[in-house]
DNA sequence: CCGGATTGTTATAGACGATTACAATCGGCG
DNA sequence: CGCCGATTGTAATCGTCTATAACAATCCGG
């Protein structure tokens, strides 16, 4: 069963969305789509300066961090929960293992589905990881006081629901 | 001056983010990037359901829309604008110009850039398109209150400043 | 007027996701 | 029990998007 290594990290969008002055952005500025790229852009970008070296990217932090909360979950499910097709948590799955911070394991009462599980390693790498993701994240929130988050949040939540 | 033609249309992500039941998402909804990402995705869809059928992604509104109030701009504005490459830039105006919608003129003052101009269809175009990006956003934000809209808004901008 | 910067262009490569097809396996129903 | 549709992982392929690098034409400041 030979398989292609996977890929080396190099991310894809890292330029901020900049304002550029005197510029008119029409219709933009009222587009409730349009200012919620701009700030999860800026938010990308401060995930990218977490995890610089770690070759990590928002799929794969996600990833890493569901195994860790649901041992045992199937690619499939692992998929869905990332929104991609089963191919592609194929790859990703192939990634994680290739790292060694994953590894398939038989289940017993299903022979189709594998379960995933974080090895030690594993373990001790998304500890770290989320370390330095939520500090990151909270650095940015910061723009906000408290009472401001919780509100943001709320909304956020109100929209993709 | 040969050029290949441009590429029809297929968007990259489709699908929503679901929240899978009985699923531990850990660290995950504490996250400003995650919640913003689902609500981003939420937004996307509405915009891609809007567009149905006009070949458009986000790169290629912002650009028209962009060009249509600020006539005369030159690619590598617009790259800026949109936060990539020139070569990317080239590209999504070749795509404008060959549906008709988007010339190239030269300047007088500067004959190394172009000025972008909407042509009489890209203006009849760009409207259409507003007015159905417009209605699919508001009936997005129509989960919220006005004063709820605003107040997302302007945390949004905090963030993204 | 000359050398560095800018603009558009072309070519190339990489990352990523979708689609399709296939084999193994599961599960329900007759 | 046995069959058939559904599910799971896998593999192969394709399309889209973006970056990088190199290049010629042009601009601009000392």
């Amino acid at each position: 069963m030979i398989r292609k290594p996977p890929s080396p990290h190099r991310p894809r969008a890292l330029a901020p969305i900049p304002r550029v002055a005197g510029l008119d952005y029409d219709v933009l500025d009222e587009l409730l789509g349009y200012s919620l790229r701009r700030a999860q852009v800026a938010l990308f970008l401060a995930f990218h300066e977490a995890t610089r070296g770690m070759e990590i990217t928002p799929p794969r932090f996600t990833a890493l961090v569901v195994i860790g909360a649901n041992p045992d979950i199937s690619q499939s499910t692992l998929g869905e929960v990332l929104g991609i097709a089963r191919s592609g948590a194929m790859l990703l799955t192939d990634w994680m293992v290739a790292r060694g911070l994953v590894e398939r394991r038989r289940r017993p009462d299903d022979r189709r589905a594998w379960g995933l599980h974080l090895t030690r390693r594993g373990e001790r790498f998304v500890a770290r990881m989320k370390r330095r993701v939520r500090a990151a994240d909270a650095r940015r929130a910061a723009a906000l006081n408290a009472r401001e988050l919780r509100e943001l949040l709320r909304l956020l939540a109100k929209l993709a629901g």
